[in-house]
DNA sequence: AGGTCGACCTGGCAGC
DNA sequence: TGCTGCCAGGTCGACC
């Protein structure tokens, strides 16, 4: 579900909550979400960790467990971390922390195709070897980009949703990005020139800064840690707009599947 | 190595 | 009221 900005909604809205609290109990109701460990192996590991701060990298959240090593979550497309001082588990709770402070937190995942993993250390977790660069940071120039755009045939469109390229962008922004920098999204990515390459840049930071301001996009089931939806859903151009008209210049929106994924572009001025 | 595709899951919704 | 098919914020491993 979430990209970079809804996990960076939760993780700020987590920290507040949690930060310096206990783990006391894990409840595992679903055990397809654990990786690397068997339930009861996870909860071990866990009960009694004091949570010490809550960081992300790329779509992936990171509880950092004082002594205890980094409880990392994947949410996939349909995961939640919904922090509560009450108890509300729902269908879709899967595993529920009860935490010193008098909190939980419910992990709840409609489809399970999230997974958290209790490691030492974060090199154990696959999606972080060969990450790419935190687009939102300072390591995340115009040159970094084109370095890692240079020579791919592949259409840009499902490059960007290649986290070895850039870290962090799903398929809700990376239609945004390419709609606001006016690429194609079926341009190989080594037909960008450095003008391209630069617009495209502006345009992930821009539009993955705009959406973190507010707080994620809801299409439908993202609830940050509180619950609530994100509110960018209004400041969407394009994506799921197949039939609307261009904002810029009337003409319709469109559908393609790139990679068994759709795409949503204006085909007059993106080029 | 780079590129593409199926698999993993559940549920909502449109159309008949 | 069904039923069917399509669609969904992601990642990984298996192929060519």
């Amino acid at each position: 579900m979430p990209e970079l900005p809804e996990v960076e909604t939760i993780r700020r809205d987590l920290a507040d909550r949690i930060v310096g609290a206990r783990i006391e109990e894990v409840e595992v109701l679903d055990r397809r979400v654990i990786r690397g460990q068997t339930p009861d192996q996870f909860a071990a590991g866990l009960r009694g960790a004091r949570i010490q701060a809550v960081e992300r990298r790329g779509k992936a959240l990171i509880l950092v467990l004082e002594d205890r090593g980094f409880l990392v979550v994947q949410l996939m497309m349909t995961g939640q971390m919904i922090f509560r001082a009450d108890s509300a588990p729902e269908k879709a709770s899967k595993i529920i922390f009860t935490l010193s402070n008098q909190g939980r937190i419910y992990y709840n995942d409609q489809r399970l195709f999230g997974r958290l993993q209790a490691v030492r250390v974060l090199a154990e977790v696959g999606y972080f070897r060969d990450i790419g660069p935190e687009p939102l940071s300072l390591e995340f120039t115009p040159q970094a980009l084109q370095e890692r755009l240079a020579g791919r045939r592949t259409p840009i469109k499902p490059l960007l949703l290649d986290h070895r390229v850039v870290a962090g962008i799903g398929n809700i922004y990376a239609s945004e990005i390419l709609y606001a920098s006016r690429i194609d999204p079926r341009r190989a990515a080594l037909t960008l020139v450095p003008r391209d390459v630069r617009a495209l840049h502006a345009a992930v930071v821009a539009v993955l800064s705009e959406a973190v301001a507010l707080r994620g996009t809801s299409m439908r089931d993202y609830r940050d840690a509180q619950g609530e939806k994100g509110l960018f859903k209004t400041r969407i151009k394009v994506y799921a707009r197949e039939g609307e008209t261009c904002p810029r210049c009337r003409t319709g929106i469109e559908r393609i599947i790139q990679n068994q994924r759709s795409t949503f572009f204006c085909p007059r001025c993106q080029r």
